[in-house]
RNA sequence: GCCGCCAUCGUCUAGGGGACUAGGACGCCGCCCUCUCACGGCGGUAACACGGGUUCGAAUCCCGUUGGCGGUACCA
């Protein structure tokens, strides 16, 4: 199979188009065949370099790669013209001065059952000519047989007065030219593909590739926002950027999007990129608009995140942190500097971020809610007074200084001796454990949630600990 | 308006004439685990848009209605 993913430089690379993406890729992985990037910039009023690259940064990021590419439409316009030429030469196309304003005239004086025939002129854009009678018939891998008559067609202008080419031309052109078996495209191209057919018909009978068959198509189903609405920055993510910055794993992106519009067939939900490779097909692609909902994403970006090894979970929130919380990133910092001055044992100090991720991963779903459970072992936890008065009142504190009293005497700090001495301060006070837990994590993590209470005590360190307990009983 | 696509729990879907008292996943609710929040485990809630056919039998096939969406550019 030869397929392509052909986006439009003229924004962001949106959901549906790395939905898209990610379906030829995963057609051409599967097949063994080839994948090809064509930029189609035909339209030189939107299209912008930064757009392009934007696009490509997509791609790298959801780490879909391509065999072939990226071939700009714009710099094949001498090929377009030539073929162009070919159409015209043969009487397949001709040159028109109709304007839309002429078109809408001639279908109100002729019905609506007749499509817009014009006379050719000597100058003027070009529009193909389709035949009166007859239709057009696509055949589509994933809908079946959709009819198209040659009456309800008006003539498509397919370049415009100056002889550049249209979408609809470039396109059947390009797939013609770089070989492509496969279209596998958004439904909102199903209407264009009557259109790009006849020109590759006209294309052939003079001689342009006559010896290829045409392409299948197939049309995927369009996604939508929450509210069955075009998917917008109005329902959270709407670009494969807007998913990276708000935390989500490349992984875990690509697992979810194959999952619209596609399923495997048996009940499996969670599908690694392996796994979607060796059982993707076409004929498992589905007729119905899905909604993007991103509650499903998150569920599965914890997943992924619980999978990873921590080290790897710790460079990537490291990498993510810089990209998106310059505070954060400068905590990390000077974590880093601190632990090279040597001032503790380097294993521990060198483990330091490594072993906040261990014990925060499986209390979050994203990368970017991270900083806000654990940024506390980095920086000063944030002051939360609902929470100070709940639980650093009399009791609270009371409970507080007699952990201090027990973490002050211990010996080393390690979750086993932390929680060692926090359950005799429970028993010795005869209350429930939260409370003496509560008014602790208060003390320390600022708010009423936190990893574990004897993991964080033992990583944030006994000096910190009871500087941080200090504070909250002065303030209390 | 015209042309076209689509129609199963709130969401993603399984289902392609009898296996359907319609299965799974997310979400939601409850219980268990529990130092908070989670994770994990167990259980529950919830759908074949409507109306006609065809058939011994329809979620599955046909027609219509309704609804949603796409297209209708010298945009892509």
């Amino acid at each position: 199979m030869r397929l392509r993913f052909a986006p439009s430089p003229t924004g962001a690379l949106h959901i549906g188009g790395a939905r898209t993406a990610l379906f030829n890729w995963l057609l051409a992985r599967h097949s063994r065949g080839a994948l090809v990037l064509r930029i189609e910039d035909t339209d030189r009023e939107r299209s912008t370099t930064e757009n392009v690259e934007q696009i490509l940064d997509a791609l790298r990021w959801l780490d879909l790669d391509w065999d072939e590419g990226p071939i700009f439409q714009s710099a094949r316009a001498a090929r377009h013209r030539e073929a162009l030429q070919a159409l015209l030469d043969a009487g397949h196309a001709y040159r028109s001065r109709a304007t839309a304003e002429d078109v809408k005239e001639f279908k109100r004086r002729h019905g609506a059952d007749r499509g817009f025939r014009g006379e050719p002129d000597s100058d003027g854009a070009v529009r193909l000519r389709v035949p009166d009678e007859g239709a057009t018939i696509v055949h589509d891998a994933v809908r079946g047989q959709t009819r198209f008559e040659h009456v309800h067609l008006d003539d498509p202008v397919i370049a415009r007065a100056d002889g550049s080419v249209l979408y609809n031309f470039a396109v059947a052109i390009d797939d013609l030219d770089a070989r492509i078996t496969h279209v596998v495209r958004g439904e909102d191209h199903l209407s264009n593909t009557p259109k790009q057919l006849l020109v590759l018909e006209a294309a052939r009978a003079v001689g342009l590739g006559a010896d290829r068959p045409l392409p299948v198509y197939a049309h995927l189903p369009l996604l939508h926002g929450p509210d069955g609405k075009k998917l917008s920055k109005r329902h959270g993510a709407a670009s494969v950027q807007e998913l990276r910055d708000a935390g989500y794993l490349p992984e875990a992106v690509r697992n979810y999007l194959a999952l619209l519009g596609w399923g495997a067939g048996d009940d499996e939900t969670v599908l690694s990129t392996p796994e979607l490779v060796e059982r993707f097909t076409l004929g498992r692609v589905s007729r119905n608009p899905a909604r993007f909902d991103e509650t499903k994403l998150r569920w599965l970006n914890g997943i992924y995140m619980r999978e990873l090894p921590i080290p790897e979970l710790a460079r990537r929130l490291k990498a993510f942190l810089e990209l998106t919380d310059p505070t954060a990133a400068k905590a990390l910092a000077e974590t880093e500097t601190d632990r090279r001055s040597a001032e503790r044992p380097p294993k521990a100090a060198g483990d330091r971020f490594e072993r906040a991720v261990a014990i925060s991963r499986e209390k979050i779903q994203t990368l970017d809610d991270f900083w806000p459970l654990s940024g506390f072992f980095f920086i000063e936890p944030a002051d939360d007074p609902p929470a100070r008065e709940r639980w650093l009142g009399e009791d609270g504190r009371r409970a507080l200084s007699d952990a201090r009293a027990a973490l002050e005497d211990l010996g080393e700090l390690t979750e086993t001796t932390v929680a060692g001495a926090l359950e005799a301060v429970v028993a010795r006070r005869r209350v429930k454990p939260r409370e003496v837990y509560q008014p602790l994590r208060v003390a320390i993590a600022g708010g009423t949630v936190s990893p574990g209470i004897f993991e964080s005590v033992a990583l944030l360190g006994r000096a910190e600990t009871l500087r941080r307990i200090d504070r909250a009983l002065a303030r209390a």
